[in-house]
DNA sequence: AATTAGTGCCACGTCAGTGTCTTACTCTTC
DNA sequence: GAAGAGTAAGACACTGACGTGGCACTAATT
């Protein structure tokens, strides 16, 4: 693929990233003004809306995957792996603002993917509690739900906290709350 | 108005609320299917789609300010006021469950008398953190965030737990945290 | 039982977004 | 500088949703 070619498609991935968060209803056109490029250019690379959707949707999939990888979450100790996860997965949150709802609606593909993404996340919770480091009197589902809303309220409600802080008081409200 | 009237406008609302929710691009066709009326009848009490819009936005402003004054916020003790309130506004939420997003997009209004109820929490939240209630550590911003997150995500991902456990909780845990 | 507010069903014009195609042009690459 | 991959610009038909109106009919109210 040609470099210019490649920095377009880029382009329209992270527009398209951008303003299908803000509004899923966003019309093409307004997608490729964004990118820099002409409509018929977006239709050329994504036959469908369907695709660019996939495909948007497959980019922050990959990038989620990584971090899962990088946070060794089956094997470094836990309190390591939680902080390294969530100092990863934030920047990847800010660039890929889509959510997994507008996944399950769209494409039952990535749907299926983001599902195992989620059981890795739910094994590493299930870690946690069976190591001490969680309560044992809450229900671990609910741990699972408040670390993920912690990490997304970070990553878009508080866009100018850096990942290294974000990850330090994101872990630290997880496990002792903001109560004194 | 008639009674069969009223009994479809609420119907048309609570419809709305719901299928907007999951898909703010909803065709106003399902939403008259959905509650069980024709199309027609929609336009008939609402002009345009923002008018049904604004209505349903309304109805859920309604409902938590009738909340917030019932939690008396500025008077009763905060622990007491923080445990009424999320047990008051858990099932709001559930039942109109159209985010703040969506108000700001559609309707400059509805957003308007948003921010509104949010500076109450905002003021709320300071002065839980005055009382030492909080910890002074922490960013008051970020307290509040994470209680709405608390909030949203108990009534979303937790629906069959009723108000007064669904307060418990979520105060415990944004006391506490989840951590031992 | 009479009145009438309210509804369902059907048809219509309008409009925005989508997807496809063609043509002339531009920029990368070799 | 030559070749060709890639693009912008415009036209086109198609579809789905919106908003409006008419008319027969149902059901709440008196």
């Amino acid at each position: 693929m040609r470099a210019d070619a490649a920095r377009n498609l880029a382009e329209v991935l992270r527009a398209g990233a951008r303003l299908l968060a803000e509004d899923p209803g966003t019309p093409l056109s307004a997608i490729a003004t964004a990118a820099g490029v002409d409509r018929s250019t977006v239709h050329r690379r994504f036959a469908t809306r369907e695709a660019l959707l996939s495909a948007v949707f497959e980019a922050k999939l990959d990038s989620s995957e990584q971090v899962l990888d990088e946070a060794r979450l089956t094997e470094a100790p836990v309190a390591v792996a939680l902080h390294r996860y969530v100092e990863g997965i934030v920047p990847v949150s800010r660039e890929w603002p889509v959510t997994t709802r507008q996944m399950m609606r769209a494409d039952p593909a990535a749907d299926r993917r983001a599902a195992g993404q989620s059981r890795r996340l739910d094994a590493f919770v299930q870690r946690a509690a069976d190591e001490g480091l969680l309560r044992a009197d809450v229900p671990a589902a609910w741990s699972r739900a408040v670390l993920d809303q912690l990490v997304r309220t970070m990553a878009y409600d508080f866009p100018d906290v850096t990942p290294p802080q974000a990850a330090d008081l994101v872990v630290d409200t997880l496990l002792n709350g903001v109560g004194r």
